[in-house]
DNA sequence: CGGACTATTGAGACTCCTCAACTAACGTGG
DNA sequence: CCACGTTAGTTGAGGAGTCTCAATAGTCCG
């Protein structure tokens, strides 16, 4: 038996209610801040409907996205009592809001609730480490396909093939640090190799998925 | 005050005594393996002298090192009960060696040893998104740049503008995501512009730490 | 219909990767 | 003690890929 648990852990329904009792459901519309980096951390989030962006300000002047969110994500945690991304929603979103101080207090008398975090946590860890092996190949290309099958893995719950890329090529540009054109260039190649197929921009359909995994072996 | 407290956190002392308790002290010479990855999780670790490596064998052949283990730091969290990186001791190593069951059960009973854990993972967590935004950059100097900065703050309690280099040039490349030439033409040029100096290859001197900011700006 | 935003495509400059030769340091065994 | 092999690191030349700059479509909305 592993100390956490694995990928997408899911809260008791006790639990689940509990958190829900200090939870207020809020939603954004597409756009909308949910907060901005720097400011004092002042809720913990779980993404329940939509999409998010995480993204910062480098010193540089650039604007990184660092992760995107999706039905249940945890997001919030803040570095030295401030937020250290901005969160925006990406298409018309619904959150949970749960105010700090009573689920500190929650948390410290429930192990096991405690141990939930734990385990989001290490799930966190694990994608962000995934996301640098993504970042360490040098074509565009091979960035598009591991972000692809991030993707899917995260929506494998749902159809298998056809994957929602709710944000737009710049924000994966971002994210894949190369630039829009890359993106746009790779997109294109993928859909003449017969790869991936677009029904509108916003949904990818996975033509042959083992030529894709070939270009992502590594993710 | 924040959900979890900040970076490098202290166990208190009746804590430390606790989990030292559990641990055995073990010793690693240099090239000596840990644990590989895909091998069922048995322990966790704590690094207390020395410096490590935790890398992966990806499946394009290539090996990625994912980050390097200091003093301090906690490792052999596992996915789906097996080690997913691979831990080899740089130079001459101590850890603690914490076997899994008895932790678990210690960490269910003890809500402050527990929150230890969640700040130390969420501190990882920040680290690994750092590294992201070093991988981003296009530029060898600028990566290199950037993985000093990252190592002067791991080690910035001890000397400022010194910092150990224990690894050889081809782990550094390998954790940048360059190659090793890329990592020699580098060096040699921060070296030449005068913003690093070397005291033999794994000790670099910081000459001019403004110009490193300039260069590392975003992490 | 205009305007802003998003996305695609093209041409040249720049940087890194690949391949290769070479130097340096180190430890081993004869 | 020295020759040798191994490993680590440096440097050079050419090719590949992305970035920059720029122009052109497509799309949504007021």
């Amino acid at each position: 038996m592993p100390l956490v648990a694995d990928s997408r852990p899911a809260l008791t329904p006790r639990q689940r209610q509990e958190i829900v009792s200090l939870a207020t459901e809020v939603t954004y519309a597409p756009r909308a801040i949910v907060y901005r980096e720097r400011t004092p951390e002042a809720f913990l989030f779980v993404c329940r409907e939509g999409a998010l962006k995480s993204f910062r300000e480098l010193v540089s002047g650039r604007r990184r996205v660092i992760t995107f969110r999706f039905p249940g994500d945890l997001f919030g945690l803040a570095e030295e009592g401030r937020y250290v991304n901005t969160v925006q929603a990406i298409t018309p979103t619904k959150c949970y809001r749960i105010p700090l101080e009573p689920l500190r207090a929650k948390l410290h008398q429930d192990t096991n609730l405690q141990f939930h975090v734990l385990t989001r946590l290490t799930h966190e860890l694990r994608e962000a480490q995934r996301r640098s092996i993504m970042l360490g190949h040098r074509s565009a290309t091979g960035r598009l396909a591991m972000f692809l099958k991030l993707l899917q893995r995260t929506f494998a719950l749902e159809r298998p093939e056809t994957i929602p890329l709710p944000m737009t090529r710049s924000d994966i540009a971002s994210f894949l640090s190369v630039t829009l054109e890359s993106v746009s260039r790779a997109t294109t190649r993928l859909v003449k190799a017969g790869v991936i197929a677009f029904r509108g921009p916003h949904e990818v359909r996975i033509v042959d998925q083992r030529r894709l995994d070939e270009l992502a072996a590594d993710v």
